[in-house]
DNA sequence: ATAGATGAAGGTCAGAGAAAGTCAAAGATA
DNA sequence: TATCTTTGACTTTCTCTGACCTTCATCTAT
């Protein structure tokens, strides 16, 4: 774990289980201070991090007493699991389809163990195609998995 | 023998010793760095030479901070590892690998709920190839999957 | 009161830099 | 000859920064 994002990126995650609220307020220029880096540095981590995919909501007011606020948000697990479906689409990269997989590990919709053999199934060592055609395959094998989800679920509550 | 390929693919294996986890971080260009050769060598070696045939998983990222992981399985030496991979081969069938997975599912290796996941996985309507690329694919697939499934109750289990 | 100035936030974006990945072709070797 | 190794030119992905822009609260002079 060299880069800093990513430490930054644990930092206000760390910071989340203090809030029960699932709420939180930062200071762009005193993280960047805090990690000795650029501002600008704060919002890339937020937009590759802290995106709607991956749970989380941003809102921020500029001028003087501005702040960064970041919502943890709560989900509702079917349309939870239609709107990862709707948002795969035709071809996916293996670190996106990483995050989808952790995501539904984070939100309990799946065991560890499920994510383990989902993260090895997508990953590209393992899918021995061109570039093009295994980001295709990918899509198909995660909406593959999203449907089998979906399903499985809907069985087991409709009896 | 005596091949840079062999000789890279030793000094990595050596390099697990010092790893009680089995799970080692390197990066590409130090290494081509190290033994003086091109930096795609050392993805031939990890494509010819840490395959899960061979008891190795590996995975990697890109950019700034990145970095290529692999990871050593905990159930290399497993009789019923090697037993399925000769089943599964180099290609595959939806219908063999259907048997295969419920056959899992029988000796309650996978839940009934990974079952269906990996039976979509495997059909051949969600493998958008021509049938040869499929079976390959598909072979490769059920490889990572038991694989990935070994070696998760294996680490959880044994340490 | 109020327009304008000031300073204190945060936002944007393009570009440089840092890795790793791909693939076809050339070179060895058995 | 067939298979395995090695290379290098090109590509893709991800990170980090700095210059410049926008927004907001408050202070100041009228």
């Amino acid at each position: 774990m060299a880069n800093l994002s990513d430490i930054i990126e644990d930092f206000i995650k760390k910071m989340f289980d203090e809030m029960p609220e699932g709420i939180l307020e930062i200071q762009r220029n005193e993280m960047a201070n805090r990690f000795q880096c650029a501002p600008s540095q704060i919002n890339y981590v937020l937009t590759t991090r802290f995106t709607l995919e991956r749970g989380y909501f941003v809102e921020s007011r500029r001028g003087g007493g501005g702040y960064i606020r970041i919502k943890k948000l709560k989900i509702r697990e079917d349309e939870f699991l239609k709107d990862i479906f709707e948002a795969i689409g035709e071809s996916i990269s293996g670190s996106e389809a990483k995050a989808i997989i952790e995501r539904l590990w984070e939100e309990e919709i799946i065991t560890e163990r499920e994510m383990k053999i989902l993260c090895a199934v997508i990953n590209k060592y393992n899918l021995p195609l061109r570039p093009a055609d295994r980001d295709v395959v990918r899509a198909y094998i995660m909406k593959a998995v999203i449907t089998a989800l979906l399903d499985h679920e809907a069985r087991k509550g409709g009896k």
